[in-house]
Parts: structure tokens; C-alpha cells; sequence
RNA sequence: GGGCGCGUAGCUCAGCGGGAGAGCACUACGUUGACAUCGUAGGGGUCAGAGGUUCAAUCCCUCUCGCGCCCA
């Protein structure tokens, strides 16, 4: 027998080594059935799971679940990323801690030490997924920096760079001057940070005493200043345009130009520029033809294109020097307090410097109008489909993709130089050697580009490199393109949008055909998780705390969508909960005789034969919850899913189902017994099938349990006839549970006693409501605890009314009832009545409602009307009987 | 500044043209061999505000206020 209590670590190990050993998650590219394909979105190699983790994977667990029971061939391919910056600044700091920097080993040794990182921590994310459930193709996985893999990005690389879509620059890149990278402009984080802004006098040449004044946030950056910018349309400096002013500790003459760049309400509406050190004055000088002087070296220390007494300074420590100077030479007009946007790296946390380098660019633009494309005509569906603004806003309006990064962990560019500088691109050392051979016609030495590739330039070709592209591989062939990507909303760019550029440029289709985005994981109050604020919540330990499917269930239902998820304790519980409701409600069953193979239950029994009417009604009622859940599913509704099973579960079966057939499987009627056994356990195998997505360890043990055959993991998603449902059925049974509920409320309401039991008396019955408190007198005494139930022309004494459509109730509780307490009782609900009587009447009185209202809600309204009057002449006749009593 | 989203019960959220819902919390009472991780019942809301469209608005449109996020 089941124990009392589901015990979720007992059983979660087990059953998952039990599916993976079986090959229940093994994707079957030989088989006949449909594929149905999720590309996991790789987690970094070196990372643990968080709470978002948990979300995104649940999700896709629950669509991958789902549809293999569907009887679809479903692959999960699963991987980890190499995570270049993020991973190199992990090990960069376990080699700080020993005193040691990452120039201290060389990039060999460097490099075979985040090899030994990777292989020691590699295994903890792909563990802690499958404590999570993830049912994905395991033998299948793969790392961004894996053999094929690499030899993708290198085929990709080189295509591009033959196709003109990739090429070296020399332009404005985010520089991390710690770190000695540049990063994607998709890297910068703008922080609000609280500064200052000096105003500083340029004088005006040939114009004794008479100065520019210029506002900025960088004050030492006016080192390398080769204009000034005022607006074409301010009056207040129409006259120096074209002039030149005569910059400060420096002396240079730079000219003053026109641009709609400079801001007149800003500052002084004079504005500074310096090409090489700032995106805007860049794309300024570039207008007017400025000079790009670049001042820093590559620690964003001042170089030797400035004033001697600056050079070697750090920005920041120049920044006071040359305030300080300006100051004390005059130039210092005003300074304000100010808050600005600083760019910072978002992995380091560096304050980002604007710097001239050469790099290497994608031409993303050019990939960008076939994803555009692809979205706009539906090729590829994004859910909700309002993120598809976002995917165009940023597709529409996208800069050269830098891709080069000075880091050591990574894709090493396949790009060599000769001594002369020239570049050789190719897939191999060999290929490349042999096109500067035929080039320099003899060999030649070459030196390999120092620089990887930025990370998600791997990540990119997930879909289709996974599969083992470039060769033709059957699973290229059939799993490609896949049906789902399921995703958070903060790397749409970062990798939907790539993902969609390289998959359309090098499979000639999309990558996949919906983009499912979902919220962010958020505390309780709403707050963001962060280690700084220590409202973290670890999935692990509410795994550890609460069983894998409680968490799993919690997740699922609170995923609505476009709606952040506010994550409490109290939820989770609630999933614990339920899981012990069902646990316990297939403990019962299996008390009871009504294990779903066990021997009561015929292998042919066919629901639809069912003679009892309570049945028939669940029946129906599962066939009801099983569309349900299926549609929402479809459609990508976790959480309709989830609550039309915890009200299923809970509110129909256990509730009134369980309790209703208790006599008769207590009974002594042999066929009755025997159907409502066979009926319980269909009902509850159903129900294990229909949860396993959400719970996949609960259901399976429980179908082991009661004696399932094989794998419920394995087992077909329930396809139910629509003649399952039994209208007249629903009806009456929803009958009954209104007349039991009404007469439990009417109790409480006097304060019977909960044990007491009291007779009932009916008048003024209709025959379908005579009929059905006939054929269900035992429900109504054992759930509305009766000791009696008889019908009666006249009035009895001392009793409560209630009218449940159709009939009038009364129940009788004897001398003790408080008239006055029961007229006031009947006579609010005679009032509350009225009230909608009135609503009723006004409308069916409008003679605009009744010509433009379609005719199903006016017959609708009618019948509301009709039934409200009823309802309410039943409690006013009772009200009268006590009035004359 | 541009864009997206959100204001519904004490809290967290569904619903999105015709009867205001769930979970949790709260109150009262607990009975029947699945379950106290439970049962039964109850209280609690001018659906942010103002206009408009409509026979009909929590739902559609406009504006206002408040909050969040993304991009500049």
C-alpha cells in the first residue's frame, strides 16, 4: 500500500536513472513518427541553476513531455555554452586568489587550465537538470566548443568573410581597459550614475577675452578635442561658426561647427567634440571632417598625443589634474551636479572607454533583412506576439556586429597574417598557408589573429551545429528547423535574433517556427533576485524541500503570459499540497480497489457504457479537463493547464467525485461496485497522463504504484471521445452539488452542529428535481448530513428555506430556529433577487437590446429572468409561511 | 526622448464585450478509515481615475495619474 505521505526524495532519483536508462528521452531520428524538435538554449558550462533556469526548463520539459506522449518524435538537445568572457573572468579570478595573473601562464597554460575548470565543473549544471526532470537526449549533448562545433564557426567565419559580410575595421568600439577587450555594444550596460558637469571656457581666437563655454561630463577627454559643436538654429553662437577657439592646456586651434547633435537646453548648448572617444562625437567629426586624436592607451591611461604632463595619467586621476588645472588658469565657468548614463561592461562591471581599434565586424545589417522578413510574413511566430516589436526594433536599427574579443577562452579567429600585415582567412593553418603561398609564390611564415570570437557568434549556429552541420547529417535533415525556442525576453538579441540571422543565411529556413518568451523569476514582492539584495531563491533547495513537481507545478502555473513571475515560499507549498491531494486520492483508489490495471479494472472498459449516472459525469468531466489541458497546452498556457488540473484534481474529483461513489464502493451492489471501481481507476490514469508534463515524478511512481504497464513517461497523452461528455449527466450532478452546497451553507449559517443530523423536507418539486433527489437521496443525506428526506404539500414548522432550481428545500432544525433571525435571512436574499430583477427587467424592456443584441443572449437573459423570478417566489412564499406562522 | 507592458479581494495573480474569479492570508466550526500537507462554511472588490464608442464596458478607444521594463 502507498504510504501517507508522498516522499518526493525517495523517489525522484530513482525513476530518473530508470527513464534515462531506458532510452525514454532518446530521440529516434530512424523512426517513422513526426520529429518534434526543442534546441535547449546551452547554459554556461561552469554555471549552477537559478530559479530562471528552472522556469525556462520546466517549460521546455513540459512541451517536450507532453509531445512525446502525443506520439511525436521529440528531440531536447541538450549542450552547454563555453560562456567566453564569463567563464575567463571566473578562472581569471580563482588565479588572482593564488597570486597569479592569467599573463603569469601563457595563453597555452591558460587555456588548459579553464579545461580542467570546465571538466571539474562542467557536470554540475547538466546534474542539476535532470534533478529538475529535464527529459533531454543526454548522449546527444554538446559544448560551443566541441570538435564540430568549432569547425561550424570556422566554416561560418569563412563563408562570411568570402561573402563580404565579415571584415576588419577600424572604428569605435566599447573598450574594457581592465579586461583589455572590446565587447558588443549588447554588453554595455548604462548605468545612472550621479557626476558632475564642468563648464569650461574655450577662447575664441582672434577674439581677445571672449570665450565658448562647453559643458561635459569628461573633462579630461578635452585633451583630445578637435571642434566645438552649437546647434545651426542658436542664435547665441550663429556668429562663431566657422570661427575657431583655441583649446585649453592643449593650445590646438579647432574649429567651431554647426551640428543638430548639440543640444541647446543642454548645458550651455556649446558641446565639445572628440571623435575618438565618444560615439556621438564621432559620427560628428565624421560630418565635418574632425580629426580623431586618440588619447588613451589600451588602460584608458593618457598616451603621448597629449601635453607631457599628462601622459601616463589614469582617466580618472587626469580628470582631477586637468579640472584642477582648467580651474586655476581661468577656464573653469561653473560646476554642476549632474546625473549621467555611464557605460559599464555588464560582466566586469568596468567603466567602458570609447576607443579607436582595429577588429573584426559582421556585416549584421545584411543578415538582419532575411530575420526581418522571415518574422513579418509568419515564418517564424513569436509568444506573445508583441516581442516581435522588439525582435524588428532592433533588427531595423542594427550597428556592425563587432565579433573579435582579446580574450584566451574561446573561438581563435581563423585568420593569419603575414609579416606584411596581410590577412589569409581560411578553415585550417594548412589552407591558410597554402593561399599565402600561392599569393607570395613561395611560403611564407604566418602568425595566427591573436583574438576569439565573441561568444554567442557560437551560440548562433546552436540550431543547426548541434545537428552536425556543415555535413549533411539525417538529423540535420529531420530535426531541422525546430518547432520551439523557449526563452527569456533578455537575450532576444543576444541570441534569438543571431540565431535567426545564421540559421536563415546558412540553412536557407528558420531556425525554429515559435519563439516562446517567457517573464523573469522574481521575489515575492517583485523585486529582481540578486546576491546583493539576498532574496535569492535557490531551485535546488526547494527541490530538496518540496519534491522536483512541486516546484515544477508552482512554475507552470504562475508562467501567464507577458507577466513577470512573483515567486513566494507560500506557492511552492501549495504545489506540495497538491501533490499530497493526489497522492492521497490514488492511496484511496487503491484502498478501494480501483488501482488503474490492477485486477478489478477490465482492459477494455470503455467509459462511455457507464450506467450510473455519477459516472457518466465524471466521464464527461475528464474528457472536459483532458481538451482543456490539451488546447492550453498547444497554445503554450502553462498556467491554464495547471489550474484546470489542481481544480480537477482537487474541486471534481476528490471533492465530489471520491465522496459520492464512497457507499457505493462500500455497498454491496456487485455491478455498480465493479464499475465504479473500473471508472475511478480509468479516471485516475487519465489524470496521471494528463499531469505527467507538470509532475513527472509523482505520476510515474504513482503509475508503477497502482500497476501501470511500462513507462508512464512512455504512455499515450489521453485523445477522449467527444461522446465521453453526458450532458443530462453534468446537469444532475451539478444539481446535486448545488443542493448539498446550498443546504451546508444554510447550516452554517444557523449554527447547526456539524454532526447533527436533520430531516429535509421538499415542496413544490418539479419532476426532474423529484427525480433526481430520488436517484441521489443517499448522496444528499451523507453529504448534507440528513437524517431524512421527505416530500410534503404543507409547510412544516421551524424550517429554513433554500431554493435550488427546480425545488424548494427546507430544512428542518426544530424549536430552536430564531424566526426574526430567518425572515431577515430570506428576506436579504429575496432583495438580492430583486436587484437583479431589476437589472433583468430594464434590459428586456429596451427595445435597442432586443433589436441589436444577438438572440442567443436575449433567450439567455430571458432565462436568467425566468429562473430569478422563480427562485425568488419559492423564498417569498417561505418568507410568507413564517410571516403567518 | 522613443517603445512595450502593468494598475481587478489584505497579498500574488487569472479573466478581457452580456452573470466579478483562483490561490494564499483571514474568521467560524470540524463530522465520515484517502488526505490536518485535510474538511465544511463565511467575510472581503464604485475591476486606478475621467471621458468616449456600444443596446450593453473590468474588457474596445482617448486622456490623466501611479508603477515596471527595454532602447537612446
Amino acid at each position: 500500500m502507498l504510504e501517507k505521505t508522498y516522499r518526493p526524495e525517495t523517489v525522484e532519483t530513482r525513476l530518473y536513472e530508470a527513464w534515462e536508462q531506458s532510452g525514454a528521452f532518446a530521440a529516434d531520428p530512424a523512426g517513422a513518427r513526426r520529429p518534434y524538435t526543442i534546441m535547449m538554449p546551452p547554459p554556461n558550462v561552469t554555471g549552477s541553476l537559478h530559479m530562471g533556469h528552472a522556469l525556462t526548463f520546466t517549460l521546455q520539459d513540459i512541451l517536450i513531455r507532453f509531445e512525446r506522449m502525443r506520439g511525436r518524435d521529440a528531440l531536447w538537445q541538450p549542450g552547454t555554452d563555453h560562456a567566453g568572457i564569463a567563464t575567463e573572468i571566473v578562472v581569471t579570478n580563482q588565479l588572482a586568489e593564488e597570486g597569479k595573473t592569467r599573463g603569469d601562464l601563457g595563453r597555452a597554460a591558460f587555456i588548459e587550465r579553464v579545461w580542467a575548470w570546465k571538466a571539474e565543473s562542467g557536470g554540475t549544471i547538466t546534474r542539476q537538470l535532470r534533478r529538475l526532470g529535464a527529459s533531454a537526449d543526454w548522449p546527444r549533448e554538446r559544448f560551443t566548443m566541441d570538435t564540430g562545433l568549432s569547425a561550424a564557426v570556422r566554416r561560418v567565419f569563412v563563408t562570411l568573410y568570402r561573402e563580404g559580410l565579415i571584415y576588419r575595421d577600424k572604428r569605435l568600439v566599447n573598450w574594457d581597459p581592465v579586461m583589455h577587450t572590446v565587447i558588443s555594444d549588447l554588453e554595455v550596460d548604462n548605468r545612472e550614475t550621479r557626476g558632475k558637469l564642468w563648464h569650461i571656457r574655450y577662447p575664441i581666437e582672434g577674439e581677445p577675452g571672449r570665450y565658448l563655454v562647453v559643458a561635459t561630463t569628461r573633462p579630461e577627454t578635452m585633451l583630445g578635442d578637435t571642434g566645438v559643436a552649437v546647434h545651426p538654429e542658436d542664435a547665441r553662437y550663429a556668429d562663431l561658426v566657422g570661427k575657431t577657439v583655441r583649446l585649453p592646456l592643449v593650445g590646438r586651434l579647432i574649429p567651431v561647427v554647426a551640428d543638430p547633435y548639440a543640444d541647446p537646453e543642454k548645458g550651455s548648448g556649446a558641446v565639445k567634440i572628440t571623435p575618438a572617444h565618444d560615439f556621438n562625437d564621432f559620427e560628428v567629426g565624421r560630418r565635418h571632417g574632425l580629426e580623431a586624436i586618440n588619447i588613451f592607451d589600451r588602460d584608458a591611461h593618457l598616451n603621448d598625443a597629449v601635453p607631457e604632463r599628462y601622459r601616463g595619467l589614469e582617466r580618472f586621476v587626469a580628470r582631477k589634474k586637468i579640472v584642477a588645472d582648467l580651474d586655476a588658469a581661468g577656464f573653469l565657468e561653473k560646476v554642476e551636479d549632474q546625473v549621467s548614463m555611464v557605460p559599464h561592461h555588464d560582466r566586469s562591471g568596468e567603466i567602458i572607454e570609447p576607443w579607436l581599434t582595429d577588429q573584426w565586424f559582421c556585416n549584421a545589417a545584411a543578415l538582419a533583412k532575411p530575420a526581418i522578413e522571415a518574422v513579418e510574413c509568419g515564418q517564424t511566430v513569436f509568444v506573445p506576439r508583441q516581442w516581435e516589436n522588439t525582435f524588428f526594433e532592433w533588427l531595423r536599427n542594427i550597428q556592425p556586429w563587432c565579433i573579435s574579443r582579446q580574450l584566451w577562452w574561446g573561438h581563435q579567429i581563423p585568420a593569419w597574417y603575414d609579416r606584411d600585415g596581410n590577412v589569409f582567412v581560411a578553415e585550417t593553418g594548412e589552407e591558410a598557408a597554402l593561399l599565402a603561398a600561392e599569393r607570395h609564390g613561395r611560403p611564407v611564415d604566418l602568425t595566427q589573429d591573436e583574438d576569439v570570437l565573441d561568444t554567442w557568434f557560437s551560440s548562433a549556429l546552436w540550431p543547426f551545429s548541434t545537428l552536425g552541420w556543415p555535413d549533411a547529417t539525417p538529423e540535420l535533415k529531420r530535426y531541422y528547423p525546430g518547432d520551439v525556442l523557449v526563452t527569456g525576453f533578455d537575450i532576444i538579441f543576444f541570441w534569438v535574433a543571431r540565431m535567426m540571422m545564421q540559421g536563415l543565411h546558412f540553412m536557407g529556413d528558420v531556425p525554429f517556427r515559435t519563439v516562446y518568451i517567457h517573464a523573469l523569476v522574481r521575489d515575492e514582492r517583485g523585486q529582481k533576485m540578486s546576491k546583493s539584495k539576498g532574496n535569492i531563491i535557490d531551485p535546488l533547495d526547494l527541490i530538496d524541500r518540496y519534491g522536483c513537481d512541486a516546484v515544477r507545478f508552482t512554475l507552470a502555473g504562475l508562467a501567464s503570459p507577458g507577466r513577470d513571475i512573483n515567486l513566494s515560499e507560500k506557492r511552492v507549498e501549495g504545489g506540495r499540497n497538491f501533490a499530497t491531494k493526489l497522492w492521497n486520492a490514488a492511496r484511496y483508489a487503491e484502498i478501494n480497489g480501483c488501482a488503474p490495471f490492477g485486477n478489478a479494472t477490465p482492459p477494455d472498459f470503455d467509459p462511455r457504457q457507464c450506467r450510473l449516472t455519477v459516472n457518466r459525469w465524471i466521464g464527461g468531466a475528464t474528457r472536459d479537463c483532458a481538451t482543456g489541458v490539451t488546447a492550453a497546452l498547444e497554445t503554450f498556457r502553462f498556467d491554464e493547464a495547471a489550474h484546470l488540473l489542481y481544480h480537477f484534481v482537487w474541486g471534481t474529483f476528490c471533492d465530489w467525485y471520491l465522496e459520492f461513489t464512497k457507499p457505493i464502493l462500500a455497498g454491496d451492489e456487485a455491478a455498480a461496485r465493479a464499475e465504479t471501481q473500473a471508472t475511478t481507476a480509468w479516471v485516475l490514469a487519465r489524470l496521471l497522463c494528463l499531469l505527467h508534463p507538470l509532475m513527472p515524478f509523482l505520476t510515474e511512481e504513482l503509475w508503477h504504484e497502482l500497476g501501470g504497464a511500462g513507462m508512464l513517461i512512455g504512455a499515450a497523452w489521453p485523445d477522449l471521445p467527444p461522446d465521453l461528455h453526458d450532458p443530462e449527466a453534468a446537469a444532475e450532478m451539478d444539481w446535486i452539488v448545488a443542493a448539498i452546497s446550498t443546504i451546508r451553507a444554510i447550516r452554517t449559517e444557523v449554527n447547526v452542529p456539524p454532526a447533527a443530523r436533520l430531516p429535509l423536507v421538499v415542496r413544490d418539486a418539479d419532476a426532474a428535481a423529484a427525480s433526481r433527489i430520488e436517484r441521489h437521496r443517499e448522496h444528499l443525506l451523507r453529504l448534507a448530513r440528513l437524517s431524512d428526506i421527505a416530500a410534503a404539500g404543507t409547510a412544516p414548522a421551524g424550517g429554513l428555506a433554500a431554493v435550488v432550481d427546480g425545488a424548494t428545500l427546507i430544512l428542518r432544525v426544530g424549536d430552536v430556529i430564531d424566526l426574526a433571525k430567518e425572515k431577515a435571512r430570506l428576506a436579504k436574499e429575496i432583495g438580492r433577487l430583486d436587484g437583479d430583477l431589476r437589472k433583468f427587467a430594464g434590459k428586456l424592456a429596451n427595445p435597442d437590446f432586443l433589436a441589436k443584441a444577438k438572440p442567443e443572449i436575449i433567450d439567455e437573459q430571458r432565462q436568467r429572468e425566468a429562473d430569478a423570478r422563480r427562485d425568488r417566489d419559492r423564498l417569498q412564499a417561505a418568507y410568507d409561511r413564517i410571516a403567518a406562522g
